[in-house]
DNA sequence: ATGGCTTTATGCTAAAGA
C-alpha cells in the first residue's frame, strides 16, 4: 500500500499538479495540507478515481485525505481545545488502518502567541497519540509537522537556529512524540543529510538545494514492521508554478 | 534581510507562510 503526503500550498492553485502526480504515482492514499480555501475541487479527484474527505477553512490551513476506497472519518479536529477553529487535523480508518493527516502550526515569530499556539497544539497532538497507543490502536501519522528534527534535516542549522521550526521546544515536542514508540519512516533507510521536503520560493533556495525536511511519516510499532520504503519525490517541486513543498511517499506491506 | 516569492481575499494592500 502506497500512502503519500503533500503540502500543496493552495489546492486551487495546485489542482493540475495534484491530478498529474496522482496519475504518475498512483498512491492508494494522498494526504494534503494547506488547501487555503473553503472550496475544494472534489469532482476532479472523484473523476480520477478517488474518494474525497476534507476539512476546509477560509483562506488558511485546510487538510484533505483522498483514497481509493471510502474511509470512516474518526475525527476532523484535534481534541483538547474546543475553541480552536483551525483546520489542521483529519483522522480516518481505512481498511483496518488508522491514518492521521496533520498540518502543524508554523509558530513564527517565536516571541508571539503563534509560537505558544504551536507548542500547545503539539502537546494536544502528543496526548491524542498517547491515547491511541494506550488503546493499542496502531496508526500512521503523516503531514506537514513544521519541525526540522535534527541538524542534518536542514541545509544550514545556523540559519534556522532561532526559527520556530528548529527551536529546541519544537524539537523536544517531536522527540516526546517519537518516544511514544513511533518511527520516523524516512530515517529507517536513509541516514544522510541533504534530503529535504521544502524549499523557499525566495533567494534561489530550490536550485541551490537549500531546503528543510519538515514533512514526515511516523509509524507505530506494528506498522513499522510492515515498512517497505519511504522516499521524497522531488519531481513536482521542479514543475512550473510549484508548491514550495514536495510529496513524501510511504510504502507498507499490504 | 522586520524578506529576495507566492497565495488568498466582500481585494488593489495586508497577512501568512517557513
Amino acid at each position: 500500500m502506497k500512502i503519500a503526503t503533500w503540502n500543496v500550498n493552495s489546492i486551487k492553485a495546485r489542482l493540475d499538479h495534484a491530478i498529474k502526480w496522482l496519475g504518475d504515482e498512483k498512491p492508494d492514499i494522498l494526504m494534503m495540507q494547506e488547501l487555503k480555501g473553503l472550496e475544494f475541487p472534489a469532482d476532479a479527484f472523484t473523476s480520477a478515481g478517488y474518494q474525497v474527505n476534507f476539512v476546509p477553512q477560509k483562506t488558511y490551513n485546510g487538510v484533505a485525505i483522498i483514497s481509493c476506497q471510502p474511509p470512516a472519518v474518526i475525527l476532523d479536529r484535534l481534541p483538547g481545545d474546543d475553541s480552536d477553529e483551525q483546520a489542521r487535523y483529519l483522522e480516518i480508518e481505512y481498511q483496518g488502518l488508522r491514518l492521521i493527516n496533520i498540518y502543524a502550526p508554523n509558530g513564527n515569530p517565536v516571541d508571539t502567541d503563534k509560537f505558544t499556539y504551536k507548542l500547545s497544539w503539539l502537546n494536544r497532538l502528543y496526548h491524542r497519540l498517547s491515547q491511541l497507543r494506550q488503546q493499542q490502536i496502531d496508526f500512521i501519522i503523516g503531514g506537514d509537522f513544521n519541525i526540522i528534527p535534527e541538524e542534518r534535516d536542514c541545509h544550514d542549522p545556523r540559519v534556522w537556529a532561532n526559527d520556530a521550526l528548529f527551536r529546541i521546544e519544537s524539537r523536544q515536542a517531536w522527540r516526546a512524540i517519537l518516544n511514544l514508540g513511533l518511527t520516523d519512516a524516512f530515517r529507517i533507510q536513509n541516514k544522510g543529510a541533504g534530503h529535504y521536503t521544502f524549499w523557499d520560493y525566495q533567494a534561489g533556495a530550490w536550485p541551490q538545494n537549500k531546503g528543510i525536511r519538515i514533512d514526515h511519516f511516523l509509524l507505530s510499532p506494528v506498522i513499522a514492521d510492515r515498512f517497505i520504503g519511504c522516499t521524497i519525490d522531488k519531481t513536482p517541486r521542479g514543475w512550473e508554478k510549484a508548491s514550495d513543498h514536495t510529496p513524501v511517499m510511504l510504502e507498507i506491506a499490504a
